[in-house]
DNA sequence: CTGAAAGCGCTTACAG
DNA sequence: CTGAAAGCGCTTACAG
């Protein structure tokens, strides 16, 4: 459909108010969703605005509606920013301060370099956190941690929940000779989905269980030699729980190449809910963008509070393909 | 230091002003370095916003520069979106597009849901191009592709020159056995880069040189197996080239895990520049920030007018810790 | 070389 | 329930 003021003209909520024959302040609250706009009205511009295919302009909306606060986003040299996972909860952030309206800016590393002023700023965990953390202290900028720390607002999954989901739904499916392939690091995540595992583990109480751990490095190659490794050694678990998604990759990888059906001979479980990665694995999934709301809701909270909140953001269990029942006749069976 | 209306108040351009006795116009001037404003004048302006740590507000410059158009960025199912060189081409593309106050909006895979209006839309290559571009050619949208393809504008790194370069320098090394990994899909890039090394190979037509090439999975897990398998089938191969960054870290771990010494008796190539993977990689990197910026001006030109055109940006050898001379006393002498 | 003013597209008190 | 108007922080002709 042509445009009144030609065709090349971006489409403005003006346009959208003179062809409904209403201001452009109900436009806008049409817009947000305010209940203060007569349903005859709103049912009227919305269908205007259907038929020209009009979306509000997002940065618009922003400049006019943000809370005059500048988000940092801190990301050191220390995380592995082309890991999937970063990527997601990257985009994830974006989207979420684009829908809040909430400026936001990536910090360079070296915060010495940083002059601008931030109203808060979010972290990941890392190796250094307890020096960025006194490096914003003493500029009196509150921070918040996607991962939790002591003394901080923070956002995390429910990584010890995700290590019992898994767990228990390996154990339901009659598996008993388990595999759990951890990461080398001492990471604070790592430790609460294997305490979790082990939780369940032990609450469950079953005959027979036998779990073994290997540690390694936290890629698709690591997940392949940890996996690889502890086949040629003759371990035969019915079940494995890698700590992340990568690792259980890999360690398909590994069971694929001896020639392993999976899951009619062994289970595999990876953490994270990177799907996209390996199409059919069954993994403890986070939910990505909540983690990202809550992040941006504790930072917009810390500007005003110097309340510590920690989140936990609940876990979930995708069931793929790579997950099914414990083979008949090895259950409870020990290993050879 | 105190802003005179509060601690908490957003630092504008004009506090900046009030505090510099200008005009915000001056500042703005300042800020986008037009050669109208006096060099004291200047320098004075600079110091303020220095000492306050003033930052201008990139939304409020792009509602305010922009081009009235908005671009849309169609990421269809095909991708791999987790992969690293799309994360980094992703954020490229974000960057430069905020640099340049262009809108943008991520499309949805369906385009039938798509109602707004693009000026240009930048795509990926991808399996159903042809039905993309047809779809966008029926609203009369512009298409731009980061990649190239017959009849439509675009931008891609060069890959026969990136060829060319792992070629000359693996030569100039005198390595003579040579493995190529490949992807096993027929992709235009992967045949432009191994073409490209063809080449160089033709080209200096040197003694005693053997080149095998294998094709899989573009993965490090592909990377990982073919490099296996080719050394236990006895294949010694000194210098290896990888058509990307991914494989060459599998084709390493493979190595490795064989004890080979790295590069003393294997040098190992990579494409895409992604050292972050693994750091010391020796690759062809593109420059992804500069095809980011082409990507756009294209788009813009497109909306203009219906020329065609491809730009190619130049890749550069980052000469990393995987690569060496081909070992002494095996260089000419044939495979055993 | 610089200032005053209009404008980018939207939101939101303020009236009515 | 709705309109008119001011404002978000910046840029850019237009004067001078």
């Amino acid at each position: 459909m042509l445009l009144s003021r030609g065709i090349y003209m971006k489409l403005t909520i003006g346009e959208i108010a003179r062809q409904a024959g209403v201001s452009k302040g109900t436009i806008s609250r049409v817009i947000n969703e305010k209940s203060t706009v007569a349903k005859d009205t709103r049912e009227m511009v919305l269908a205007v605005m259907e038929r020209l295919g009009y979306q509000p302009d997002p940065v618009a909306r922003e400049l006019s509606m943000r809370s005059k606060h500048t988000l940092g986003i801190w990301v050191g040299a220390g995380e592995n920013r082309l890991s999937p996972y970063f990527s997601l909860i990257w985009r994830a952030l974006l989207r979420e301060m684009q829908v809040r309206a909430t400026q936001f800016v990536e910090l360079p590393a070296d915060i010495t370099e940083v002059n601008r002023r931030f109203d808060a700023v979010l972290m990941f965990r890392c190796a250094d956190l307890e020096a960025r953390l006194a490096a914003l202290a003493s500029r009196g900028t509150p921070a918040v941690l996607i991962g939790h720390h002591p003394g901080i607002s923070g956002v995390a999954p429910d990584d010890p929940g995700g290590g019992r989901l898994a767990a228990a739904r390996l154990l339901a499916l009659g598996h008993r000779r388990l595999l759990y392939l951890n990461v080398n690091e001492d990471l604070q995540w790592a430790t609460e989905r294997a305490t979790g595992f082990q939780s369940e583990l032990d609450a469950q109480d079953l005959a027979g269980i036998e779990l073994t751990t290997r540690r390694g490095e936290g890629t698709v190659l690591g997940g392949y030699r940890m996996m690889r490794d502890a086949w040629q050694q003759g371990l035969r678990p019915t079940g494995v729980f890698c700590a992340i998604d990568e690792m259980a990759v890999g360690a398909l990888g590994a069971l694929e190449d001896f020639g392993v059906d999976i899951p009619g001979q062994v289970s595999v479980v990876g953490f994270d809910g990177l799907t996209e990665m390996r199409p059919g694995l069954t993994t403890v999934a986070q939910d990505i963008q909540g983690i990202a709301h809550e992040a941006i809701d504790l930072a917009l909270a810390a500007i005003d509070s110097p309340a510590v909140i920690q989140k936990i953001v609940p876990v979930s269990f995708l069931e793929g393909s790579t997950l099914g029942p414990a083979p008949a006749g090895k259950r409870n069976r020990a290993k050879a």
